[in-house]
DNA sequence: CGTAAAATTATTCAGATGTATAACTACTGG
DNA sequence: CCAGTAGTTATACATCTGAATAATTTTACG
């Protein structure tokens, strides 16, 4: 009887393979039904390897909510840095990278959902969450002032936390939303709706995210 | 060896205390932890109860879901009813109501997180939510409809509709951050935030919801 | 080419979990 | 006051779970 075949794969590579395999099987079966043999199965290895590479399961499991809450805010972060120039194109793009694909899906809310859940009651999932509420927040300060002040709009610092407070609000809720309700109405809406919302947050004028100046929708 | 003495509840009391503790052990230890055990000691009876009142433990989890959206969805609905009369104020009512105590509480939301994060894969969890969702809408729809019409703006289906949608992924997301990073910021500024932000959602004059004309703030 | 170290697998184990069943007891109606 | 019923407790059980350990295989290196 021969033993299953196996390759060794670096320690960044099979730590990322098993926090995804972890991803999947949360959003498939739940913390409860995500299972150290399931997920081990959905990364083909076998259960002792988590042992190895994080000590236990629950430490696993947060390594994999940091990289999920990592991804997401990554992911919004690039597509507004790829719009070098025109800050409100940067916010605009921003804003809608949050409430479109990738960042977009079931699953990814569902497993944001599941994490926050067990925020409450485990000290270093909270310490994970507030980390990545923190640099989200800062990323949308960061990118309401200039586009403030080019508006001749207040900006002074209270301003801006308080502005990138509200539309934080809006996103997360109109991401879960959006993806929860899938179907009901379209999700093609959401990123219109987003960014004339926050054009009414910040008191711009109507169409100055929805159709930047400088630049024209391609 | 006397066994434990018990009392002998209605139907609807034991259920109901059965539901309420389901709730305080998935707040406090998360659905992994919420062991039928746990839940029967937070309720002071014994496990075996479960499989009387609900079959299963996942049959009592799912009525502790739909129990605490009904109660959450009623507490606004009832705050707003109790102004009759002025629109304006029922609508901000309603809105407060939604950022304020007993509605936002680190643990409402904790468990709304977490339930929300069983709806993907649990088609009777998705039934509960889309349910839910629908009521919530309904309700805000029919806030906002009067109140855009009283201030002259366009108010058509698809008008309302579209607003409803907006300031259900503020309210939801104000909610949940606030919720959550109780500490980070006052959670006094919320209710304002709303409000404020809602107005501009809505393209009312400013000060419209903040401070009703026809009733005084007190 | 061979050898040692590290990665991975296979197996084992103690404890927890959901549920089924049987025994008991509080309430109800006559 | 007494019996019957159903609510409730207590116990048993098969299964699963996370983790620990031992055995094996891959890779790196001299």
């Amino acid at each position: 009887m021969s033993r299953k075949a196996f390759q060794r794969l670096s320690l960044d590579d099979r730590r990322r393979s098993l926090m995804e395999a972890t991803l999947v099987c949360v959003a498939q079966f739940g913390l409860h039904g995500a299972t150290v043999r399931r997920i081990a199965e959905e990364a083909d290895v076998t259960a002792g390897l988590v042992r190895h590479y994080f000590g236990s399961k629950d430490e696993m499991i947060r390594n994999a909510y940091a990289y999920l809450v990592g991804q997401l805010t990554a992911r919004a972060s690039d597509s507004a840095r790829r719009t070098e120039g025109d800050t409100d194109l940067q916010l605009r793009q921003f804003l809608r990278a949050n409430v479109t694909m990738p960042n977009l899906s079931e699953q990814k809310v569902s497993l944001w959902a599941t994490f926050i859940g067990r925020v409450r009651y485990d000290p270093q999932f909270a310490e994970i969450h507030r980390e990545g509420y923190r640099e989200f927040l800062n990323l949308l300060e960061a990118l309401v002032e200039p586009v403030l002040m080019a508006h001749k709009r207040p900006h002074s610092a209270a301003i801006c936390k308080r502005h990138a407070i509200a539309l934080n609000g809006l996103i997360d809720g109109l991401w879960m939303e959006g993806s929860l309700n899938a179907g009901l109405y379209s999700q093609a809406l959401l990123p219109d709706i987003l960014v004339e919302a926050s054009e009414r947050l910040l008191g711009l004028p109507p169409g100055s995210l929805s159709k930047p100046q400088t630049t024209q929708e391609q």
